[in-house]
DNA sequence: AGGTATCCATACGCTTTTGCATGTAAAACG
DNA sequence: CGTTTTACATGCAAAAGCGTATGGATACCT
């Protein structure tokens, strides 16, 4: 075979991750050959064996496509305003996370990560969601102590049980939806739902 | 070898089960061969083909062995007053449900069809997953239609949005406990944050 | 322009796992 | 008590998948 330029090089890369990642989705990470993503992609498994150390090097470099950590979205939000209405940052970032998650790319690379792979080789997908949750369960936190001190949270509900009430909250919904992401979409649905939790947590403007 | 009597098979087939749980909970279900699990009860392969046609069946016993639908934990409570208070019957059904879940047997295979397989010839853990949420979620629409009827539920909630919160939730709060069981009691942090949102949800007594 | 590194295809050996076929000793049955 | 069936163990053939070694053509560098 002859030698390609570095760009069609970089292309094919690209080629066999996109083909992985479909692959991933609809037979499983254990359930899929490196060969059957080769010739998905048009290539061999020579190409593979290039490209990537193994199947586990693969899987990450699929995973490294795709990183949304939850501090981020809040910084992209980037309104100084916000530092004084901790709900409403936190509400905003959910959004924001919402919009990411339906970019085909990223919905299929996390339902590959939650529903179509189990431990193999060196890949621990349960470590990996425990830090993504460890992460974004800990800036949720900072953000309604803030809101506590501010008096914007009901004060029969200390900012941890509201962290944790959200943070169940959003990975339940996050589960349901890649689960069956054409049934709904997380973007609507996590709105409505994000609003009425927070409204529901919010201290009566009364008191 | 010399055959068995009935109450011994029976047994053997029992500790196959348990030996396939172990095994698919440490390796994976793709990672974990029929030799692995008839040596780690103590058998060879001879036993597994003579119970069960293949890894797909032996993987249906196993899942048979654990059931819990929703609506079997509210009828268990068997409490005639409970009619009357249906977001008191959410709430003891769900802490029921948590008991049952901290079954090392529960637990286990629930772990195993949510994070430790993936599909396998007609084995689809996230078809099985969907009727899960399906059923309970159905009954938490019920109790919790019930609940606004009798005025128990705020009335800038409706009860759709409050079934899809705390089935959002309790999903939430599932998955964080099945990927690390042994950080909290998913006994104890479940029957804390069910009692906090459903207060969060209840319409103040004034009204 | 020549040499070299790159990009990939092809081929080979190896291990693992599966499914079945066969053997067999004792339990179950009449 | 003899026969049949049960409950496995053992052995074998076949396929699948992995890792690597090798080959070859061309882009890239000096």
């Amino acid at each position: 075979m002859a030698r390609k330029t570095k760009a069609e090089a970089a292309a094919t890369r690209e080629a066999l991750l996109d083909a992985a990642e479909e692959m991933f989705i609809q037979h499983g990470v254990a359930r899929t050959s490196l060969e059957q993503i080769a010739r998905h992609a048009g290539m061999t498994r020579g190409a593979v064996y290039w490209h990537f150390k193994n199947k586990a090097d693969l899987f990450h470099a699929m995973l490294q496509r795709v990183r949304l950590p939850f501090q981020d979205l809040v910084e992209a939000l980037d309104d100084p305003e916000l530092a004084k209405k901790p709900l409403e940052a936190i509400r905003l970032a959910c959004i924001s996370g919402f919009e990411h998650l339906e970019r085909p790319r990223y919905r299929r690379v996390h339902a590959i990560l939650i529903h179509h792979c189990e431990v193999f080789s060196d890949i621990d997908p349960l470590a990996m969601q425990n830090e993504m949750v460890e992460e974004s369960c800990g800036a949720l936190r900072d953000y309604f102590h803030c809101a506590a001190r501010l008096g914007h949270l009901r004060d029969d509900i200390p900012p941890e049980l509201a962290a944790q009430l959200l943070q169940s909250l959003l990975g339940g919904l996050f589960h349901d939806w890649l689960r069956n992401y054409e049934r709904f979409s997380i973007y609507e649905e996590g709105t409505r739902l994000v609003k009425a939790q927070l409204s529901l947590m919010r201290a009566s403007p009364s008191e």
